[in-house]
DNA sequence: TGCCTGATTAATCAATTGATTAAATCATTT
DNA sequence: AAATGATTTAATCAATTGATTAATCAGGCA
């Protein structure tokens, strides 16, 4: 009772994985086909070119990560310490189950930055997001609860706790000589311990 | 009086250019021969094969990276706040300065993990480096100076906040429009703002 | 000067790769 | 079953690229 396979699907989820993998110029239309099972020609057939495939691959890997963290900085429900916990925590989480989505978007956006620049901004809801974060963050100064700190600064410091050990990882990995597991359970600790690191900082 | 021009200097200048830009698959020999102003043959003629040149660039840049990390932090007459803002200076300088480097570096060990693996570590001298600091910290910790924290955290989020501001600086560039001479303040800010960051993090 | 060694050049090779074409196969409708 | 249109395949093309070769050039030395 096989489900007749989904040909077009196949391709797609192929394509992600070799083109994050490898970046756009690396990734071969090739290596797409015989990842998803089909031949060159068909892949062809299906997505007329190479690049086709990569910005809906593109797209998607930055939709992705953008919509988490606007989602949960514009929700005016949560108070800015909650706000962090819950964006490292799931940003961390997030980079462990696909950690080469933040390397293929830095490389492609050097690689090309006014095409790759464009379809960014098409990705993104014109920022009410920032500006509730940064009213947020005014206030808790003026009340003497956080240190003065810029919103731009605040999620570059976030952004970049979580991002770039995750980015690094294979790195760590051949420097450390860790195992598999054990990097896992630093990744973990790391949720509570980067929060904290936050926190610690900005709080009076 | 022109002084005769150094062939192999040119070639070594071009290649680090082509390759810290490009990563090496993207890289070609013609775009290097061209770099130098030189013809493809020369290339070959002088240094034989693509992967000489590049293993050539790639020690270079990661031993720049090292040293003045492990400088740094094993210099025992600095005080811990002390080292966090000269790395903190220096890396952001750094990385201002060669804005490629990080994701050079991180990007080949992706690539090839074991071989680039093995010539990271032949770089680096067995890490005496790590253990005064780690010393440092626990002897920083134990007089109610700082809150707990292990070197190994502590060192891999002041990297974090120095390199990964530099490695999305194209992403943050072409979604903010902010102009160079802009991120160039921004950058120059950060040398203070994130030393005290980390400083107001950790002291108690 | 004439020779010899090292530097330089143009041409070419083989492998890889994105893309296309034309033929073959399959499925659906009439 | 025949026909029609969609799917699949193998073969091929042209461009790019790392590498090599053979020929030429330059300049120092006997």
């Amino acid at each position: 009772m096989q489900k007749t396979r989904n040909v077009e699907q196949d391709i797609i989820d192929a394509a992600r994985k070799v083109f994050q993998m490898n970046g756009f110029k690396e990734a071969t239309m090739r290596d797409i086909a015989n990842e998803a099972n089909i031949n060159l020609a068909m892949l062809h057939y299906y997505f007329r070119s190479k690049d086709n495939l990569f910005y809906m691959i593109f797209d998607e890997a930055f939709g992705l990560l953008y919509e988490k963290i606007a989602h949960i900085l514009s929700d005016d429900k949560l108070d800015i310490f909650e706000k962090i916990r819950i964006i490292v925590s799931e940003y961390i989480t997030f980079f462990n189950i696909n950690p080469h989505i933040p390397l293929f978007i830095v490389r492609e956006v050097i690689r090309n930055p006014e095409k790759i620049g464009e379809r960014m901004k098409v990705s993104i809801n014109p920022i009410p997001t920032f500006k509730t974060f940064s009213d947020q963050i005014q206030e808790q100064y003026e009340k003497g609860v956080i240190r003065q700190i810029s919103a731009f600064s605040l999620i570059l410091n976030i952004i970049s706790l979580c991002v770039f050990p995750a980015l690094a990882k294979s790195v760590v990995n051949q420097l450390s000589g860790l195992t598999e597991i054990e990097m896992e359970a630093i990744s973990e600790n790391r949720k509570k311990e980067v929060a904290d690191f936050i926190i610690n900082s900005i709080r009076i």
